[in-house]
DNA sequence: AACTATTTATAAGA
DNA sequence: TTCTTATAAATAGTT
C-alpha cells in the first residue's frame, strides 16, 4: 500500500491546513497520553499547556488551566510556588484514579495468574474439581458421575497399593523427581 | 537476549527507584521531544512542567512559568471554548478511566472468586492434588491416607445422594450465596 | 474514523 | 551513564 507510516521526523512546518489540522490533533493526544504515563509510572506531576493558532488553549497536568485561572482572579500575581503548590481538585482525583488503576492491574495479574491454575486444575479432569467443590453445589448427576469415578480411583488406589506391598517396597516418600513438579500446589510468592 | 523493549506499556508505577529514575529520564527526553515536534510541526506553542518528587521542576517551552502566568493573565479569561475544550478532554480521560475501572473491579472480582477457590482446594488439603498426581510418584503412606480420605469422601456422597433420594429433590447446582463484595479499593490519602 | 507501513520511543541488558 | 537491542507505540498517508 505505500502508505508512508512515520516517514522521517517531520522537520518543518507540515504542509496544508488540513493535514497539520489532522496531525496536531493526533500529536496533541499523543503528548498528552505521553505525559500522563509519565505522571502514572514515574510518579511525578506534570502541566502541559498548548496554545494553538487559533487561540485554542489545550491543557493537561495536575493544576490545570482552569485553576490558574481562578487562581489569577482571586490573586494579583501568583509567583511559579503558588502554582507549584496549588492543588487541581478534579486532576487529583485523576491521579488518584490512575493509581488505584494501577494497582488495581497489579492485582488482577496476580490473581490471574492464580485463575489460570485453577483452570488448569479443572482441564486435569472434572475429578478434582469435584473435590472440592461443597457437595452441596453439585447437581445430582454430577454425584453419580462423581461417585463412580471415585469408584474406579479407589480400585486403582487399591491395585497399586497391592502391587507395591507384594514387591516389598518400603514405603517412602516420593521425592517430586521433575515429572510433576508443575502441579499448582506451590506455595504463593508474596510480592513485597 | 530477550532483553524486552518496551515490552507492554507500563501501566503501573515502576517498581525499583532506580529503574524509575532511569525510565524517568528517558520520557522525560521523550516528553519534550515529542513537544518539540508539535511546536514545529503543528506551528504551536506549548508549555511543559514536570515536578519531580524530589522537588526538581523540569520544563520546556516557549515561556517560562511566569511567562505562562502572565499569558493567561494577560488574556483575562481565555474564550468559553477553549475552557469548554480543556474541561471536555479532562472530562473524557476522567470517564474512559472511570469506565476501565469499574471494568477491572467487576473483573478482579471474578478473578478473586475463582482464586479463593483454588486456595479453598489447597486447604482441603493434599487430597485434591493427589487426585491429580499420576499415582506412581505417590508415597506409600499418601496412599494409604488417600485410600481412607476417599473413602471416606465416598461415604459422604453416597450419603448426600440418599438424602437427596429421601427428599426426593429434583438435582440442581445450588448458587453462591456468599459474597465478599466489598473488596478493598482504595486507601485514604493525605493530602500534602 | 480505521488501517498500514514505517519510524520512534523505550525497558532491559551490557 | 551511555550504548545496544528487541519490542511496543506513535503516526503520516491512505481509504
Amino acid at each position: 500500500m505505500m502508505n508512508m507510516g512515520g516517514k522521517k521526523t517531520q522537520k518543518k512546518t507540515m504542509q496544508g491546513a488540513s493535514a497539520q489540522q489532522v496531525s496536531f490533533s493526533k500529536r496533541r493526544s499523543g503528548l498528552f497520553k505521553k505525559a500522563g504515563e509519565l505522571c502514572t509510572i514515574c510518579a511525578v506531576e506534570t502541566d502541559n499547556i498548548i496554545f494553538s493558532p487559533g487561540g485554542k488553549v489545550f491543557s493537561c497536568g495536575h493544576h490545570s488551566v482552569e485553576d490558574v485561572i481562578n487562581m489569577l482572579g482571586h490573586r494579583g500575581k501568583p509567583d511559579a510556588v503558588s502554582i507549584l503548590e496549588a492543588e487541581a481538585h478534579q486532576e487529583r482525583v485523576l491521579c488518584d484514579l490512575k493509581k488505584q488503576y494501577s494497582d488495581l492491574l497489579e492485582q488482577l495479574e496476580a490473581e490471574k495468574k492464580r485463575g489460570e491454575k485453577l483452570e488448569q486444575m479443572k482441564k486435569e479432569g472434572q475429578v478434582s474439581s469435584w473435590f472440592v467443590t461443597p457437595i452441596e453445589e453439585l447437581s445430582f448427576e454430577e454425584l453419580k458421575i462423581q461417585h463412580a469415578a471415585m469408584a474406579e480411583l479407589r480400585g486403582k488406589v487399591l491395585k497399586n497399593m497391592a502391587e507395591r506391598l507384594a514387591q516389598g517396597s518400603a514405603p517412602s516418600v516420593a521425592a517430586n523427581s521433575g515429572g510433576a513438579s508443575d502441579f499448582p500446589v506451590s506455595k504463593p510468592k508474596a510480592a513485597p
